[in-house]
RNA sequence: GGUCCGGUAGUUCAGUUGGUUAGAACGCCAGCCUGUCACGCUGGAGGUCGUGAGUUCGAGCCUCAUCCGGAUCGCCA
């Protein structure tokens, strides 16, 4: 570059007397006349440049043209400066700068690049490449990096082979929504994107690869949240000659290499595991965060003989009266706050919601009519409130009662501020293999259909497909599903079973996993593996509350991507050779 | 697809019951300033109030539609 060679990152410049080259862009101006200051910044963090009368005219002139943003080499001689800055790195130092070269100009951005900012998202989304200027997005990226190497590392290690699979495949059915890519030399057929290497991973144990491991794209369509996106990376893996076992304490040695490695920090392992049964009941969901208490309880047996119609025809239905207790929530919930939390409930699916908000010596117990005030004394006592708290109850079957709970319980959580810090892992085991669509009248797969079944439950196939239980796991961090896993069926008579017991016809099983029974009839040894998702994981190790904060160019709620504007309307040569022709929708 | 929230200088926001010329801070531009680091001082430029209809003598403000972004429910084997 014009005959300079940079030798050191801004935040890196060190040693009064020597002569540097640094580069980076220009922070911030201070030109106070016969004395300029310039912060330079580059991915590393700020060093100040300066500029006096001592410094050649055309030096000074030029460091007095540059503006913001301007992409600067200078050369110069590290000395200690006159009056330090404590809050930087090299606050105590700065460049005496005898060579400045303006590498390019810059417009002024539409925002500031500041580490510290409160720019609408919309606006730096558009300008994706400034916004992942500042500092604090770096970083994030970097961690992102650091857990991508520690995953190839860890596995590596291990004795895991990393793999590439195509990223044009079949579509499969079921699951979400595939992404598809129409196909010129094939017209009207499509390929679909993957939802995640599954049958693939499978074939290459299959294949004897033994122990795979991939950093795998995976596409789903379907709407976003701050925790979802369309496309995203799974640390991939399968092994095989395992059973549960040895897949968690595969994963268990990942989890404690990367946190030791990417943030210094100690995970205990073996990890706590819970069943999906327990989690269901005590949490009201398969993920649930237990860095606090909270439990859901059941008040079933002591209401069983009220006369208040809305318990008591929730458990003559069979189904149960459950509760949480939400501790000195009543100072912070008023009575119009908690019609809030009533509503909220019936937004997803609960009839009501019953309360009792004791702010003061009598407990307001939104039921009172019902009951008599030693009942209502003694219900308290039976779920454990004390003054101050308030305790909220739903009445229905357990498949509303839970949840509902599960949901109330991480709203007001969250409003009581009563969630600590902290790296709280936990495994989910045991979970149901079939789940009842009641709109289809279908048994589905939970997890997904070549997971294998517990070897006891294997008798309940056909007679009580709600009592098999899957050899799948999940991996939770601090209420965050982050990983999904399964031991997967290697016998092609039981995987032929299974299909037929989701109701598929040997037409349908034959027409779309075909290939597959048929490579299990060549022999497989047992495997597993699991698919963790390294955009959570990265998320959650940056303390971030979305992943556009981890994801270099994120794509926004309806899918599309504001800088490029993606996705395009195709134009009419390319429609025309795909033989596609797009009706109004 | 449903519900809710938001959209006013480049940016972040304020803008009274609908009423004269829509303000502030930061940023930007120019000048001055020898130790700044949120530099300081002086002056200046900068607005389709997301868009389109409507109500009204008069709309940033009220109504409707629509676009964009976010949260949430559905959805995500």
């Amino acid at each position: 570059m014009n005959g300079l060679t940079r030798t050191n990152y801004c935040a890196d410049t060190e040693g009064i007397g020597k002569t540097v080259v640094v580069g980076g862009y220009v922070q911030k101006i201070r030109d106070i006349g016969n004395l300029i200051f310039i912060d330079l910044r580059d991915r590393t963090g700020i060093v100040q440049l300066a500029f006096d009368d001592n410094t050649d005219r055309a030096v000074f002139e030029k460091a007095r043209s540059c503006r913001g943003e301007f992409v600067l080499l200078a050369r110069g001689v590290v000395r200690e400066r006159e009056s330090k800055n404590k809050e930087l790195k090299t606050g105590d130092i700065e460049v005496f700068v005898d060579d400045l070269r303006i590498l390019s100009k810059a417009q002024t951005p539409p925002f500031e690049i500041l580490n510290d900012t409160n720019v609408n998202e919309e606006l730096r989304l558009k300008y994706r490449y400034l916004d992942l200027r500042r500092n604090v997005l770096q970083n994030n990226i970097i961690i992102r990096s650091k857990i991508a190497k520690a995953a190839r590392d860890y596995f590596a290690d291990n004795g895991f082979i990393e793999i590439e699979t195509p990223m044009m495949i079949k579509s499969t059915p079921e699951g979400a929504r595939d992404y598809i890519v129409p196909s010129r030399i094939h017209n009207g057929s499509f390929y679909a994107l993957p939802q995640s290497p599954q049958i693939y991973k499978q074939l290459l144990m299959i294949a004897g690869f033994d122990r795979y491991i991939q950093l795998a794209r995976c596409f789903r369509d379907e709407d976003l949240r701050a925790d979802r996106q369309p496309e995203f990376t799974q640390i991939d893996l399968e092994m095989s000659f395992v059973d549960v076992e040895d897949i968690l304490s595969m994963a268990e040695g990942f989890i404690k290499y990367l946190f030791k490695t990417v943030l210094d920090a100690d995970i205990p392992t073996p990890l706590p595991r819970m069943s999906y049964k327990d989690a269901m009941e005590r949490y009201g969901t398969d993920k649930p965060d237990t860095r606090f208490g909270m439990e859901i309880q059941n008040m079933t047996d002591m209401v069983r003989d009220s006369e208040f119609v809305v318990f008591r025809s929730a458990i003559e239905a069979g189904g149960s009266v459950r509760a949480i207790v939400v501790p000195d929530a009543a100072a912070v919930y008023t009575r119009k706050e908690v019609d809030k939390l009533v509503d909220y409930a019936k937004g997803i699916g609960a009839k009501g919601l019953a309360y009792v908000r004791w702010a003061d010596e009598e407990p307001n117990a939104s039921f009172k009519k019902f009951f008599t005030h030693d009942e209502i004394a003694s219900l308290l006592s039976g779920v454990g409130a004390k003054r101050g708290d308030i305790v909220l109850i739903v009445a229905d079957k357990d498949s509303v009662t839970l949840p509902v709970l599960g949901a109330l319980r991480l709203v007001t959580a969250k409003r009581m501020d009563m969630i600590p810090d902290g790296w709280n892992f936990l495994w989910i085991t045991d979970f149901p293999f079939f789940e009842y669509n009641a709109e289809t009248e279908h048994w589905d797969a939970m997890h997904h259909p070549f997971t294998m079944p517990k070897d006891e439950c294997v008798q309940y196939l056909d007679s009580d497909p709600g009592k098999v239980i899957a050899k799948a796991y999940d991996l939770v961090l601090n209420g965050i599903e982050l990983s999904s896993g399964s031991i997967r069926i290697n016998d092609y008579e039981l995987q032929q079973k299974m299909f037929e017991s989701l109701g598929l016809t040997d037409e349908e099983i034959e027409a779309k996993f075909g290939f597959l029974v048929e490579a299990y009839k060549y022999g497989a040894a047992p495997h597993g593996g699991m698919g963790i998702g390294l955009d959570r994981l990265a998320m959650l190790m940056t303390g971030c509350d979305s992943l556009r904060d981890v994801t270099a160019f994120p794509k926004v709620q309806n899918a599309s991507e504001l800088m490029s504007q993606a996705p395009g309307k195709g134009d009419k040569a390319q429609l025309d050779e795909l033989g596609i022709m797009i009706t109004e929708k």
